[in-house]
DNA sequence: CCCTTTCAGTCTCTTCAGGGAACGTACTCG
DNA sequence: CGAGTACGTTCCCTGAAGAGACTGAAAGGG
């Protein structure tokens, strides 16, 4: 959609934008990450125009984030599924889930819950320092240009 | 700019997404979270439309996300500050950050990099379970409904 | 053997949102 | 007095999104 084009910035939000960026891409890895991996039930589910989710599919393909795989060969038909790549977005996701939670969901409280493996319980993601392990915020970090940094684009300050 | 209403779905993506899906709008949060909080540096750094932008502005403010102050009054002069709810959306943003340094950096490497207060370290936010606190991806998690869960839209099986 | 259903798209048409530039206003500086 | 800065608003044009009809291939049913 964007016609500025996000992916030639210098700026990893914009890199991510571009790739998941556009309307219903989000929502469309959504759905395959909960098992809604063919087109008729992915255009079913989330109401989106044919000719919309046939061009989402193509580009999340291309990016790699999602697979094209035959199911069956007589006839053909295919399903999509997440690659690796495709499944850290999905953590993205559930960071978009905590906040819509939190500040989205209101009274009648959220419209799905997450069960950790690991302990069991309902739970959510908290963002935590790889390093220290400890809670890492947007308001406990330094900005730094890295390596990747250019004068181009992305008004890059800091 | 979707057509198909997303604030409306039973999804907490969704609902995140009518508050920053749009495109621009993350961007437009990183900057000022980096300190370009006027109107002129913010059109200038993203290159954006200046139509778009004060669209954008004015539904961020809306949403509570950007608070619009007044830093002079002869002339009138506004600026943009991030609320507690739009510091939090930046921890999105340090979520999509990652997961663009990991997969769409390149050679070059990452564009900024970022210093944990806590530590001093250079490093970046790993999503961990509230609970136990231990990794927490979209792979160790079950998906159930929730008592914010409708028959509705938005697709949600599970 | 024909009819219907399912799946996976493609095509066309209309509408609306984004890009870009000009305009307006209010004040300051030289 | 003219230029410059800051913050928008208004305008036109193009291109992307949405609705929904259509295609095409194969399976199933009577």
């Amino acid at each position: 959609m964007q016609r500025t084009p996000f992916g030639d910035m210098a700026c990893s939000i914009a890199r991510t934008l571009d790739v998941v960026g556009e309307p219903w891409s989000p929502l469309i890895l959504r759905n395959v990450y909960v098992g809604i991996t063919r087109f008729e039930r992915l255009q079913q589910s989330l109401g989106i125009s044919r000719k919309v989710l046939a061009e989402r599919l193509r580009w999340l393909v291309e990016k790699g984030v999602l697979e094209r795989t035959e199911y069956s060969s007589r006839p053909p038909r295919h399903e999509y599924t997440l690659t690796v790549k495709g499944m850290e977005l999905c953590d993205l996701l559930l960071t978009m889930v905590r906040w819509g939670d939190r500040w989205t969901a209101g009274e009648a409280g959220p419209p799905v819950l997450y069960r950790h493996h690991a302990c069991g319980e309902i739970s959510h993601v908290e963002p935590r320092c790889s390093v220290c392990e400890r809670p890492m915020h947007a308001t406990d970090v330094d900005v730094l240009p890295g390596p990747g940094a250019s004068g181009a684009r992305s008004g890059s300050p800091a």
